[in-house]
DNA sequence: CGGGATCCGTAAAGATACTG
DNA sequence: CAGTATCTTTACGGATCCCG
């Protein structure tokens, strides 16, 4: 009779971990936390992780006080951080500066993920900063990962951001080509942009000031602070 | 082909995911910050741990480099936490601050062990406060504790404080007895000692004086200042 | 006795398919 | 879109044993 849940200790430490130290939660915490809300949402942000699980996971942080499920009137569900999810939001910042600090070294080739990536530097665009009143699109392309999600376009237009995978057909404004491991150290401020296009690990094709718009509304990772 | 270890994701949170939330590895980790070195010690922290586990985590932890194992020149083998480990620190500590606030109303029957209370105890026990020159015995009843575990007693000499199961056989100084439940609750500072003997829940019996030092000489849990 | 290793049954996570 | 259902693989719990 193995009791699997439950670590049989009163400590506070115990107990939070019985909840927060499961496989998966803390990215699924990650994800509420930087707003996703819908089923799907959350699911783009942890692709590996089956539909199945991540159902049981809300459920349990939903039945620990942590999640609310919120299910209008249709198919519109939408999941949000409780008051106590909200007072985890430091613990996952904790462990990200943490992982950013000494768990760098140890990333796998699996761990570069270019869809993950794409996605991160989407959500983080300012697009305030790009030219107003006209189409803007950049094609990325990133060498060294699988063909199928080697290519990207970012389209922004009207001050909103579509990324699509397939050529959307509109004229390219700005290309820019990069090692999948360059443009992740980039965002992850383990190196700085210049340094990648130095070493020639990045480059711009196209207008030169567009370039430098570009490079000033893209924010980095929020964890790309931590020391190196 | 499951890849069960990594998530597949280069964010820093995963990564140190990865390694923190795995079952059981943020108890050992609360286990070597608050002092515990040698394997058995470890064990004694956490009852319900297989030892096969527990050697298991160690070394993915000392592989994680979060971990030390200075293996002496006999058996006194040592763990350690590295800088990276200390650095865990505060992420427990707030893991445990979260824990006391949200989670305590989590608590199960089988949550209250008794050996752990006791362990605690004697730990936090500042002996500096009781008599000095003598021997001071005190022992605990656990009311609602199995049998085998319901009898303590705590024998301080020479400032030197050991704790145990059967009787020593000295003198009694003073004898505290207590419900289980309430006794946890006043170490984890859900409940007063005061309110608690209000309530009948906890008795002293011997002297007033010694009593009252005992109550000062008894530190609470680290997390107890966490609001209820 | 400290510090493990080994083996086996169960429970949790992954893969894949399917549904309202 | 938002999940279930089912089957397989892996990790965990428990007991036992080992070795200096």
């Amino acid at each position: 009779m193995a009791a699997r849940k439950g670590y049989g200790q009163f400590c506070p430490v115990a107990k939070a971990a019985e909840i927060f130290a499961e496989r998966w939660t803390p990215l699924v915490l990650r994800e509420l936390i930087v707003g996703s809300q819908r089923f799907n949402e959350l699911r783009r942000g942890l692709p590996l992780m089956s539909s199945a699980l991540l159902s049981q996971r809300l459920k349990e942080l939903e039945y620990a006080g942590i999640v609310e499920h919120r299910s209008g009137a249709r198919k519109n569900a939408e999941y949000h951080l409780t008051e106590a999810g909200q007072e985890l939001r430091p613990i996952i910042e904790a462990l990200g500066f943490w992982g950013a600090r000494w768990m760098r070294s140890r990333l796998t080739n699996e761990d570069y993920d270019p869809s993950l990536l794409m996605w991160d530097i989407r959500r983080n665009l300012d697009v305030q900063r790009l030219p107003e009143g006209q189409r803007t699109v950049i094609e990325i392309n990133l060498h060294g990962a699988e063909p199928a999600v080697r290519r990207w376009w970012l389209v922004v237009d009207a001050g909103e951001v579509d990324l699509c995978m397939k050529d959307p057909g509109y004229e390219v404004s700005l290309r820019l080509s990069a090692e999948l491991r360059a443009m992740v150290d980039v965002w992850t401020g383990r190196q700085s942009m210049d340094a990648a296009m130095r070493a020639g690990k990045l480059t711009f094709e196209g207008s030169r000031t567009l370039a430098s718009s570009f490079r000033k509304c893209l924010k980095l990772s929020p964890f790309a602070r931590a020391a190196s």
